[in-house]
DNA sequence: AAAAGTTGTGCAAACGTTTGCACATTGCGG
DNA sequence: CCGCAATGTGCAAACGTTTGCACAACTTTT
């Protein structure tokens, strides 16, 4: 047997017609008893797999789930990845990943790709397309879900965390422990993710009366390399304004920027306070614990699935927004009220 | 323009054949300079993608190497990924990524359906499948890339750590510092590289006149968790033979275990030496910093595309074997030699 | 005992490509 | 002016499924 056997092979052992054999593997209800167990126990035996490209070829989709990331490395997708993971085996979907390196172009090669398969629907992570998608996805045949950016369309729904309100969550804490000096280490600039948690970061300090200052936007790209640079930015700071806290982009620069800290011998929350986002497993364990923002990454992916599902079934959809708590740890001390 | 166009709506628009059409888009010697300009602007204005199911419906291969892996979430396949990732983007050919969430069961079924897409080979993540795979193997009509397990077969081959050398350079690496009462934290059990891990620590101790204890064989999963717990296991050792040292599985729970002991006030490396292995990101910017078995992750998913391309070219293919170094950190203590 | 329904099966078309072969047109040498 | 190669194009089969329709063999109703 070097060939992979086809429905013919195991119509002709069993003395049907092909027909017949699609139907009963189908589980049509046309078919005998006998005849549907008979057939079941040859495919069985022979190893028969059906052929997902000739499936999708007559009926038009098949059962992938096209899937663009900007990376693959990232915890924080890679928790998004196992609630999509988990929610898609549920319903019997497959994955077809593909990984963009946070290349607008890339992307939108991927998802032309992702479109050549017959995929019964698109789920797009981070996208860092802002316009230049209308075009494209017009001529798509498919639903397709956003996950964590905001683009509109004809079968195109969003899921997202409320990114502001995590910002704002972030700096109000600081600000309820009492600090006022307090920075945001930023994220990928064309990312929507860092513009919503600047602005949430922005609100909470106005509405506590505190000018906004754009000098205390660090550049970043929510690398570990990252926040050491942005270590050093503080250092750099004159001692008597300097920032007694940040507020960083994700939990992998913050962490970055906690194990710098511990280096150079700056106390963490002694010296400078840290609050991350993300709740990556990591931060757990980091020393001290990082007080961050949950993300819900794994519930983003599980409604993502879920989404695209109820587009499929055209089912009415509506897009998501789902808020994260504060997880507060020690990365934070709590200031005295000076006076 | 609600469906996607097809080749025979280019051939209508163009006054052509729909071969003529497939021949231009293939860039096919046969075609005439002027209709294969005129079709390819015409597809291009249409904005014609082909259907890949149909291609690999008659081609008998698409485009697209099947991953299979036990879980996304662990950064050490996150790392092997990217190599893949990059590998295979390089030479046109997509990834569908399942996961088998560690289960063999799961894990024979995404390789049932990866072989039903047509998929022009197949590369699997630290299998934990042992027994079993060669009738599937022979029916698979594609070649089959294991990484870090091992498997035989017509067309199967392996890229993998040399894991039996890593656990003998951690151990030995241990001993050199002075250390004689080394436990190991195991892995997933039935985890090839687990066993080959434990045996090379095996065979350093052995090579160093002292004898392997079993007992000293912490059993675990390789998960942050199992970290620790070992930390508790060690605490519980009586004091005077407790082990000085511990070699763990893999990184992950050797952080862990290094939260842990933080937390419940044991010093590390002073009251005791971890080392791990992976060398995954986190481990730099761990408290202290992880001494760790370097194991070439993302080299690994390079060989392993670089691999399943030969075997596709029909070209001769050897398995891979790839010795990771030490990288010697802050995690492990210098004993003085008591004479 | 004929008509009508029920049950199980087969035929053939369709999905969008690729590709071996045949055909038509042109230009060339003899 | 005929034959022949070179060049460009089309026809039709094939890939492995699904599915509407037709049909045969029974079973039930009248």
């Amino acid at each position: 047997m070097s060939q992979r056997p086809s429905i013919k092979d195991i119509a002709r052992l069993a003395g049907v017609s092909p027909s017949t054999v699609s139907r009963a593997l189908a589980d049509s209800p046309r078919i005998s008893q006998a005849t549907r167990e008979r057939i079941r126990r040859i495919a069985q035996e022979v190893g028969y797999a059906p052929s997902l490209a000739a499936r999708a070829l007559v009926t038009g989709a098949s059962p992938v789930i096209g899937v663009v990331a900007p990376s693959l490395a990232d915890p924080y997708i890679a928790s998004v990845m196992r609630g999509l993971e988990a929610a898609s085996q549920e319903h019997g979907y497959q994955r077809l990943v593909a990984s963009s390196q946070g290349d607008p172009a890339q992307e939108l090669a991927m998802v032309q790709m992702l479109a050549g398969h017959n995929a019964a629907g698109l789920i797009i992570l981070s996208s860092r397309v802002r316009e230049g998608y209308t075009p494209l996805l017009e001529k798509l045949a498919m639903p397709v879900i956003f996950v964590n950016s905001l683009h509109v369309g004809d079968r195109v729904f969003n899921v997202m965390t409320d990114n502001e309100y995590g910002g704002w969550l972030a700096t109000s804490h600081l600000l309820r422990m009492g600090h006022t000096r307090i920075a945001y280490l930023g994220g990928p600039e064309r990312g929507r993710s860092h513009a919503a948690r600047a602005a949430g970061y922005r609100r909470a300090l106005e509405e506590a009366g505190l000018a906004f200052d754009p000098a205390w936007v660090i550049p970043g790209d929510g690398s570990i390399e990252a926040g050491r640079e942005a270590l050093h930015w503080w250092l750099n700071q004159p001692d008597p304004i300097r920032p007694t806290a940040i507020f960083c982009y994700n939990d992998l620069s913050a962490l970055g920027l906690l194990a710098e800290a511990y280096q150079q011998g700056v106390a963490i929350p002694d010296d400078l306070s840290i609050v991350g986002f993300d709740n990556i497993p990591m931060t757990a364990i980091s020393i001290p614990p990082l007080t961050t923002v949950e993300q819900r990454a794994e519930a983003l992916g599980r409604y993502a699935v879920a989404s695209l599902l109820a587009a499929l079934a055209t089912k009415p959809v509506t897009d998501i927004i789902l808020r994260g708590e504060l997880v507060p740890r020690a990365s934070v001390k709590r200031l005295e009220a000076h006076d």
